[in-house]
DNA sequence: GAGTAATGTTACAGATTTGTTAAATATTTA
DNA sequence: TAAATATTTAACAAATCTGTAACATTACTC
């Protein structure tokens, strides 16, 4: 069950390469070199990635990914931007472009393909069921209740929103700034310290007497629910 | 009681590989390959829910979805359409089919899992019986009243309403959004505040001596019927 | 058409949650 | 071991959210 893969690229010999080794892996792969005929492609055909090159002869990549990021129904798909390397390099990385990645070209297709793999696996979770569990810790969304040994648990609604995302992938760290993105939300201006301290919040609250601790600190790294 | 799903799958592979599956998680499931006779067997035996394959070699399933949605024995019953990636897959989306939602192949079975879970789910309650009781609160649908302890309790018209649609499914947690639209209605234009208004209302009028109360307040998310 | 009931809005008090800061701990590095 | 770096936690002020009373408007009833 392979994944579909959008390439918008402007150079022939990039594009010839970047479809044949991703086709060579599984993945199902679509392109353009227009902007304009891009985006309307992939809210069309809704891919699982987008692999979206910086410099464009007609519309630029950071307003591709911009117009893709204000659509509801296209925003969760995950972009990767490919850039050349030197005078854009810095932009990209300064501008809050919304993409998820960057490589900087040349790149090299193996490291190219282990972002794309674990991109995909970042959003493949997004298919939300009503129940998770994690050990003896579970969250049900319909009635938004916690529990931890079948005991209730209660949380404020900034916890509850942190644990339902740190559960979709326990063990995966996250660092602060992911989580700030994810359950903040994006615009929104919070000193990542602030992560911290919800962290310490919901560390006690699902802390019960006698269990092991659930969250994990990764030192300069961030946070994971595991034990 | 498990619930019935009808397949109508024209390729062998993939209804093997349904049925199986299905049968697995403990569904009854029925199948045809056939639109015409599918859609007398799914009259015939109304099923829970449908599974339809977009491309049948006699009848389309969009024509299949028409007739059933059509039929008011049968309209009630929620179709999940399966289509192939590409080609069809826009024109399903953007054709108002009537069915409830779609899955384009290939696809994930715990994906396809999980939404036929939630439809039967949503689509559950709809099979709206006469009476319907939460711990000692009963409503009456044909008659239109409301018993707290077989005391009788008036309501007026939107507490009704309210109430008849909390009621559907007890702990559920619905948002004032999701209340406006289901209780008030789609377009109106009613501030989100006024459900508070109305959700204290009903907080009195089935409030009784005694008793537990009966709607909980999810913090910056909604309410549902609880104690 | 007067009287009654139902509905939507607003304002405000009270409750809860949140972000920030700073000091205390913990961990790593030199 | 000391210094540097990172994390935990308590405390507090600010922001947000909810419950409800009061009122204006609309809809209904007789």
């Amino acid at each position: 069950m392979s994944a579909h893969i959008f390439v918008v690229e402007d150079e022939k010999p990039i594009l010839t390469l970047l479809t044949y080794n991703l086709e060579k892996e599984g993945y199902k792969v679509s392109s353009s070199s227009n902007g304009e005929e891009a985006l309307s492609l992939i809210k069309e055909k809704k891919p699982d990635l987008v692999l979206l090159d910086w410099m464009l002869p007609d519309l630029s990549g950071i307003k591709i990914c911009q117009y893709l990021k204000q659509d509801e129904k296209v925003k969760n798909i995950p972009i990767i931007m490919l850039t050349a390397k030197g005078e854009e390099e810095d932009k990209v990385k300064g501008l809050n472009t919304g993409a998820e990645d960057y490589m900087t070209k040349p790149f090299s297709f193996p490291e190219l393909l282990a972002r794309i793999k674990s991109l995909l696996k970042r959003v493949k979770p997004n298919i939300v069921s009503e129940e998770a569990t994690y050990l003896d810790l579970k969250i049900d969304r319909e009635s938004m209740k916690v529990f931890r040994k079948e005991k209730e648990i209660s949380l404020g609604p900034k916890e509850y929103k942190l644990l339902d995302f740190l559960i979709k992938q326990p063990k995966r760290v996250y660092s602060r700034e992911q989580l700030l993105e994810q359950v903040w939300g994006d615009d929104i201006n919070v000193e990542s310290r602030t992560v911290d301290v919800h962290i310490t919040r919901l560390r006690q609250s699902i802390n019960i007497e006698g269990a092991k601790p659930l969250i994990r600190t990764v030192r300069s790294a961030g946070y994971s629910l595991e034990n």
